[in-house]
DNA sequence: GTGAGATGGTAAAGTAACTTGACGAGTTCG
DNA sequence: CGAACTCGTCAAGTTACTTTACCATCTCAC
């Protein structure tokens, strides 16, 4: 019984919500729902979405702190911090970098590869929950507006 | 499996990107737009995210604490936390709520729905901007996909 | 080659945006 | 009336960062 049954005039509840909030709604939600997933698969997993939001990012040859940084759009200091969780983790380790004696590539080790694998596993199986739910062509239509949108995103301006 | 050839060199560069990653990153770098432009219009501003997406949950007649939390989805703490600061910025006001005498109800000020009315102009000019260059047909499918999918995400299960 | 600067990484402390837990004042209901 | 619930606040803790400062290493012009 949260409120009133009546529709409150928030400016949340225009007869057509903004295309933009819908967006960070449902990135929000669905970001909730993969970890529910990934935690109800491994209950004692202490993987927090920071560290999650750096796997993918994280080349199978090493990649360094500084690459990593760029790539996530947050400062080195911060995906140091992450790494070393991770590290202490067992999911990534720190190896020279042989090219670079100031450089240290960051790998996956087993444990984090297989890690890797079943996340990106329930990601793709909320996916497709998901289209069913709301029809296959609803989701290729959001792939496609996406798809367009992030490349007007990204374009240098 | 690591070795195969074909497994792709980081999950981000994968043919055909997961959707739901998609999501996550247009997400991020619309809010990151959204949020230069504000800042843009009025550079000593100090209002932040946490407190702008406070902003449309608030009923232009007064909306309890309590309301808020449900509403956005936080605990009642942090909303209180965040009023606080609007307050303290001249944005709202609490008042005794004549229904409850527990209860006190959150109100803009007029300084407070000035600025609603100038973030949500932002938010349609950016929405604007972004449907000329992907196409207002893509940005419609993507409003009706996205509709569709809260739906979903919002069911009670 | 060598010194000036750029670059890779770490250390420490601060900040934003939350959370959990405890609690007192006010309300509702059996 | 009293027990149970609800509204809001205070206090402390956590997560996910940031800024500032620093050393080690590399690169390049001279």
């Amino acid at each position: 019984m949260p409120t009133d049954p009546t529709f409150p005039q928030t400016l949340a509840q225009q007869k057509r919500q903004s295309t933009l909030q819908l967006l960070f709604k449902a990135a929000r939600l669905c970001n909730e729902r993969a970890l529910e997933r990934v935690r109800a698969g491994a209950p004692d997993l202490e993987v927090r979405p920071a560290h999650t939001a750096l796997f993918p990012h994280i080349d199978l040859d090493g990649t360094r702190i500084t690459t990593l940084a760029a790539r996530t759009g947050i400062t080195k200091q911060a995906v140091g911090q992450l790494v070393d969780d991770l590290e202490r983790m067992g999911m990534v380790h720190r190896v020279a970098d042989p090219a670079d004696g100031r450089a240290r590539l960051v790998c996956f080790t087993d444990a984090g590869r297989q890690a890797l694998l079943h996340g990106l596993g329930v990601l793709m199986a909320l996916q497709a929950d998901l289209a069913r739910a709301i029809g296959p062509d609803r989701m290729d239509a959001l792939h496609e507006a996406l798809t367009a949108l992030l490349a007007e995103l990204e374009a240098p301006r």
